[in-house]
DNA sequence: CTTATTTATCGTAATATTGCAATATAAATA
DNA sequence: TATTTATATTGCAATATTACGATAAATAAG
């Protein structure tokens, strides 16, 4: 049914779960990828940088943002979007986490 | 058009874009916090933990293994699934570059 | 060989995502 | 006020995802 069954699981794991989805798009890795490269956030220029139309692009800066991984401030006529630290450090959290469990266990037991 | 336009971007960039969006599913965060919290990767089980039913839950085993974040060894009747770190290591490395660009800028220029 | 048990695949319905042209909005400037 | 500039929204077509019932496949047990 294309709906994911959201209540089945817990907010942690739903939450995970859409700060995942938010960078599981080249498009999106590449903005994050240029929001960490561009000494100020230049911000505009993202539509420049990606092979994609503008609507397009606007529509993945939102997606982005409404995950928490990147914010957006008002600057004149442009916008400035920059990274988001709260949500890289939720996905952190879950990826020390991983490691920690990978270290104590031998993994290959099948 | 529902496709993404995955030629115009990097392999990494694609590459990132596929584990992280295996990872954009709560189902699929569950299995591999199971995996992880399991002591022996008792596989079958994952199907009992889950809120889905039993084929949804193989398409999910699969997409994690397609992505590399899981692999999966015959056992008998049963099928014994565990992490595969050799996706998370990459994810892991990405991350890790993310946390040297947040230290080195101080992010909230906007 | 037959019957359970376990997992995968197929088919399909409901919904979500991706991408863009056209258009709207909002601020800066002439 | 009219025009430019920068970004967002709308609408829509093409495709992907999610979920599950039905069924297949593959091994183990009887």
């Amino acid at each position: 049914m294309g709906v994911t069954k959201t209540a089945s699981f817990t907010n942690q794991q739903n939450e995970l779960a859409i700060l995942a989805k938010a960078l599981g798009h080249p498009a999106r890795i590449a903005i994050i990828e240029y929001l960490l490269k561009v000494p100020h956030c230049i911000c505009g220029d993202i539509v420049n940088e990606l092979p994609l139309a503008q609507p397009t692009v606007s529509q993945h800066l939102k997606e982005l943002k409404n995950a928490g991984l990147i914010k957006g401030n008002i600057e004149g006529t442009s916008i400035c979007y920059c990274i988001d630290e709260v949500g890289f450090k939720k996905i952190n959290t879950f990826f020390e986490n991983i490691n920690l469990h990978l270290d104590k266990k031998k993994i290959d037991c099948c």
